[in-house]
RNA sequence: GGAGGGGUUCCCGAGCGGCCAAAGGGGGUGGACUGUAAAUCCAUUGUCAGAGACUUCGAAGGUUCGAAUCCUUCUCCCUCCA
């Protein structure tokens, strides 16, 4: 029989970490993040790693692991996170996947193909100006040539995939549908998800008051920092929210309350997302966590039982 | 008290007799997503809905074949002079 899998995803704000600390404790199990920002280092504050306290009370993996500057991937995470898993099950204990990175936890139920190293950021950057230069449709054109299905399926404004899926095919000769077989799931183990959700009204409320509360814990001052260490916005990492926004902030883009807002907004925006994202899962099992404010238990009962049950 | 300017769809804001359910932006909602994914991109947004019908542009009247657009009165807001 395979081992289980929890898995716990949800919007930003949503609760994940507080019902995943009580999850572990009851269930005897270890958390894997699967949360792209929280995976560097130094990002703490905007990023709503769980705290120091927490990340003692259960046993945390791929949390502040990575440095701002060094390019992190799904390919990589699928290779780490696996890895993790297995050492958790070898010990006989339960591996909890807990994040609101889509991709991340997609890459774990599915079998993604990341077997071709294919990266040329030159080739990225040439395409880039060629886009500039000629127009989108120009660059669109050039790729509906060589891969008219992905072309079909990319809409021309999307660059970066339009690039992405030109780069696949001049490095490696393949289209974006070989990678892209139907989605096989897992073998290794038994994913059970789970997708926390809230009245959407709510979980805004949520995601406005944790902003102001990340600015009060010194978010400014966590990517001052990080920019006296180097990063600016051309960083993968700080491209995340909160810290993109406040570097403009920083550079005197717009006021201090403008930044409060903006910030809001693109937490709202990427809350969305991710609620799409996480839609697409037929298998997925969704629980509104309205009324659990204070307590999990409820909840935490119902998890565990489905876990049990297979 | 006098002289002007203005009230437009959730918000801001264009329109100034028909091509206006009303530009544009914001916000909201829905969606896409295979190595940057907290990224990147798309659609939709008066109501019912099938073409189409119905109700909207501060309020009430009026002119006109036809009004958000013109006229009258009322009402609220802003600026300047007193």
């Amino acid at each position: 029989m395979k081992k289980n899998v929890l898995i716990i995803a949800g919007p930003t704000a949503v609760g994940k970490t507080d019902l995943s600390l009580k999850l572990a404790q009851e269930l005897n199990g270890e958390i894997i993040s699967a949360d792209s920002v929280q995976i560097y280092k130094g990002m703490d504050i905007g990023s709503a790693t769980p705290s120091d306290e927490e990340l003692n009370t259960v046993k945390h993996y791929l949390i502040n692991e990575v440095n701002p500057k060094d390019e992190y991937s799904v390919a990589l995470y699928a290779k780490e996170a696996r890895e993790i898993i297995n050492d958790i099950h070898s010990r006989g204990k339960l591996p909890i996947v807990v994040g609101g990175t889509g991709l991340y936890i997609n890459s774990l139920m599915y079998e993604m193909d990341f077997s071709e190293q294919v990266k040329d950021d030159k080739l990225r950057k040439k395409l880039m100006d060629e886009a500039e230069v000629e127009g989108v449709d120009y660059i669109h054109n050039k790729l509906e040539k060589m891969d008219p299905n992905a072309a079909n399926n990319i809409h021309k404004n999307n660059l970066k995939r339009v690039i992405r899926a030109l780069e696949i095919n001049i490095l490696t000769g393949k289209k974006m549908a070989d990678f892209k077989t139907d989605p096989v799931k897992t073998t290794e183990f038994n994913p059970i998800l789970i997708c926390l959700k809230r009245n959407r009204k709510l979980l805004y409320v949520r995601i406005n008051r944790r902003v102001d509360i990340m600015l009060k814990n010194g978010l400014i001052e966590e990517v001052k920092k990080l920019k006296k260490n180097g990063l600016n916005q051309d960083y993968t990492s700080m491209k995340a929210i909160g810290y993109k926004e406040v570097l403009g902030y920083l550079d005197g883009k717009y006021d201090y309350d403008l930044l409060v807002t903006i910030i809001k907004k693109n937490t709202r925006h990427f809350a969305k997302r991710q609620l799409t994202w996480f839609r697409r899962y037929n298998d997925a099992i969704w629980i509104n966590i309205d009324n659990h404010n204070d307590n999990f238990e409820e909840t935490y009962k119902k998890i565990i039982k489905i876990v049990n049950n297979g």
